[in-house]
This record gives structure tokens, C-alpha cells and sequence, in this order.
DNA sequence: TATAATTGTTAGACTAGCCTAACAAATTTT
DNA sequence: AAAATTTGTTAGGCTAGTCTAACAATTATA
């Protein structure tokens, strides 16, 4: 299995988070990727070409490209490396949760399948990483998560808001008004048994909801769910 | 304080190893250098004047390099960060210790100054790696370790060859049979109490040796010595 | 000390990854 | 469906780090 280089895999890495990350899109366009990694079109279109020939990505000229099955495959282990690390450095170096992904971007592209599978078990086998996002496995599996509500959720729990129930236009500008968007973390700080509010905390910021509220916001919890 | 290249970072530990590692050396040839880091001599030369440029080295045509103090706090620096890696892999991640090397060569190139700081914390402020070889603290300084002889070694220590007393041809040519050289760890595994014969391992072979010759061989053992 | 051997340098070339500028194809708008 | 806009490609150039081949300086040897 060919070594890839540090440029390689963020580019594989930068197609998998605008594809099959990205809910229901499957090909990613040439400026898209531009803009994601912070190139310009004219140096992703000379990788693009770089991929195909290594049978890394699908692409054909003024076409949209996307991972083949070895391309995902790759790009779930960067990104497995990528949480892993995170975890780590939040777990046992006590890394902020926001300090960690600037590290984790370098600690990503280290060649040692020997390593990670030793971190993975010293950190025994997470299933997800300080900002919730799901690590995949040593064979590339995501656990799937069951679906909730916010409303379920346990007090102290971190969990990830993954879509909502109410599409209103109304509600939907409260629900941006609050910084929530999909994949958004979502933390529970307390229930107040009087009146059922929820106290969250979204992106360092607090805040006071309803029950009727949190029944509309979609979420999975990863605590909930660890082994 | 300008950042590095990862292969001007090897290029300063390469000549940090060629001179001030190596006892009485203060200088490096180019041709030195070169096959250090399995380099073309004529590669090597561009990037002497490169680190001279940045005042890392000191370099005149057809002369010898050797590093400035600044180029010597970076390689320091280099050199902490992979002894402090090998440390973590052996230690927490139950790596050989004769695996950790190759993996380290890649981690000592993350930049992140809280991560290292971090990495020490979490150590414990090792003073030595898995090979016996000093850890630089974050200041740069190495502990000066006192040295006495193996026969003095307690069992189970890791220590490591720095000399010897004897100079004979006789007592050198056991010596080298033995492995034992400049810098080479040795273990003490047991001391026999009926004839004081002492069983070691060097480069992972058990030898039993006399007294006699334990006291001609000088070390140091960072183990007696942590704080 | 003159010659041979070694060591170091220069010139020119290659690759990966990036850029800009000009252009071509595809898509959207009118 | 023609025009305008957006998206993607090509050509040519740059830098870092590598190489080979030819040459120059230094050092060792006869």
C-alpha cells in the first residue's frame, strides 16, 4: 500500500468532509475543494488528475470528483487519526476542547499504524472525540448512533445536534439566533424540575431552553452510547 | 521566531549529533553531513548556506560547519522533543524500546510548544529515554549525571556506557565482543552473590561478567539519578 | 614538494506543490 | 436560445529539496 504524501492526504481528507461527510452530497466540485483547503482551482485540478491516477478519486475533465472505495478508506483512517489525537490531547495532556484540532492537524499525517492502534487502545477505544464527532474504528466503522431528541438527554451529557423536526421559518431563526447548525455540539448543563427549562451550552455560550423547544432539535449522543 | 522546514530541522540535529553529541568534535565536513542523512554532498552544500543565511550554522566555502548558539537551542530543542516522544511510546504505549526511534524521527517535527510542555508534564519531567540518553529539559540543560563504574550499578537500572579505565588490547577486544561501546545502554540484570559475577544485557544479548571487568567499565544511570 | 586522493563546490536538471493569467466548458439568467 | 456568469482547465513560472556530472580546493602520500 503506496505511503501518501502530507498534501496527498489532505486533499482526501478535504474530499471526504465536502462528500460523504456532508450528509447527502456525493461529489465535491474543483473550486469547492479550492476553497475548502485554501488553494486555488488551478493546483487542485494538477491533484485531482494526481488521484485519479492513483485510483484515490473518481474524476473526469469538468467533471465533480469523489473518493473511490481505497480513496474513503484512506480518508477515514486520516480522519480516525486525526480524533484519536484529539482525544488524547484533551484526555491526557488536558488540551482545551478548541486548542486541540490545530495539533491534531500535524499528529494526523504521522505514519505508524502500530502507533495509532496502541493510542486507540490506551485511550480505550473511544467512540467519539472532545467535540463529539464520531472516531471511526480500526476497520474504518462509525458506531451509528440512535437518534433523539434534546429533550432525552441526560444532564452533563455532550451530544450533537443532527437535524431538526420543525422546519418552520420562525423556529429555524431561533434555532440559528442560538448558533445551532448541524453537527453543532450541544452540551446539557441542568433541568430545572419547576418548569422543564434546559440550560445548554453551544459553543462556550449558555443558554435557557424550552421543553417544547428541545423536543423539535434532533441529536445523538455519543456518552449515551459508549460501550 | 522563524519556523522551520522539517528537513532544515534534520539538517541542524544532523550536525548537532556529527559535533556536540560526539565528545570532542566542534565541526562537520560537508561529506560528513551528507551520509549522516543519506544526502548527495552537493545537497548538503546548498543548505549550509541556507542555515548560514538564517545564522544557524557557521560556514565558510571549503570549511567545516558547526552550529551557532541559535542553531544549537533548535537542535536542542529537536532532540528533546524526540527523546520526549520515545519516552511516551515506551511508556505509556508499551512500544520496544528499540521500535520507538523510527516513529519519533516523525513526531519530533510537530510544532507545538504547549504540546511538549504538556508531553514533559505528563512524563513526569523524564531525565532520560528508553535508550539511557539524557532528556534536555524546557530550558534546554542537561543534567549532569555522576559516574562510577558497572560494578557500582544497582540491579535492574538501565545504565550507559561512557568510558572505560582499562586500555589494554586485551581488555578493549573483550569489550567490543561484548557490544559495548561509547554510549551504549546496558542493563544489570542480577548480581550473583556467590561470586559476584554481574548478568547484563547489551543490544538485547544476556552476558554474566566478572567483577574484575565490571569495574573497568565507567557509566552513568540516569534511573539513580531522577529526582 | 609534487602528485594523488579526498573533500567540497558549481551548474544544470528534475519533482511536488503552489501560483497567475488566459481561456474553455457548463450552467444560469434573461 | 442567446448572453452572462460561474466553474474548470491549461500554460507557464516559482521555490524547496533533491540529483548527476564536472570541476576546484584541500589534504595526504610518495
Amino acid at each position: 500500500m503506496q505511503v501518501l504524501s502530507y498534501t496527498e492526504e489532505n486533499y482526501l481528507k478535504g474530499i471526504f468532509k465536502l462528500t460523504i461527510e456532508m450528509a447527502d452530497k456525493v461529489e465535491a466540485g474543483t473550486n469547492e475543494i479550492a476553497t475548502h483547503l485554501g488553494v486555488k482551482p488551478a493546483t487542485v485540478n494538477d491533484m485531482l488528475k494526481k488521484l485519479k491516477d492513483k485510483k484515490l478519486i473518481h474524476y473526469e475533465r469538468y467533471g465533480k470528483s469523489s473518493l473511490t472505495k481505497e480513496g474513503k478508506k484512506r480518508a477515514i483512517e486520516i480522519v480516525r487519526k486525526h480524533r484519536l489525537w484529539e482525544t488524547f490531547l484533551h484526555e491526557k495532556l488536558a488540551f482545551n476542547w478548541d486548542e486541540v484540532h490545530e495539533v491534531a492537524e500535524q499528529l494526523e499525517h504521522i505514519q505508524s499504524k502500530k502507533l495509532i492502534d496502541k493510542l486507540d487502545q490506551f485511550l480505550n477505544y473511544p467512540s467519539a472525540d472532545p467535540h463529539g464527532d464520531l472516531i471511526p474504528n480500526a476497520k474504518g466503522e462509525l458506531s451509528i448512533l440512535p437518534r433523539k431528541t434534546l429533550i432525552e438527554e441526560l444532564v452533563g451529557h455532550q451530544c450533537k445536534m443532527v437535524g431538526v423536526k420543525d422546519n418552520s421559518a420562525e423556529f429555524l431563526k431561533y434555532v440559528d439566533k442560538l448558533g445551532l447548525s448541524i453537527n453543532q455540539p450541544i452540551k446539557v448543563k441542568a433541568k430545572q424540575a419547576y418548569d422543564n427549562q434546559i440550560d445548554i451550552e453551544v459553543n462556550g455560550k449558555k443558554h435557557s431552553i424550552s421543553p417544547k423547544f428541545a423536543e423539535q432539535i434532533i441529536i445523538v449522543c455519543p456518552t449515551c452510547n459508549k460501550k
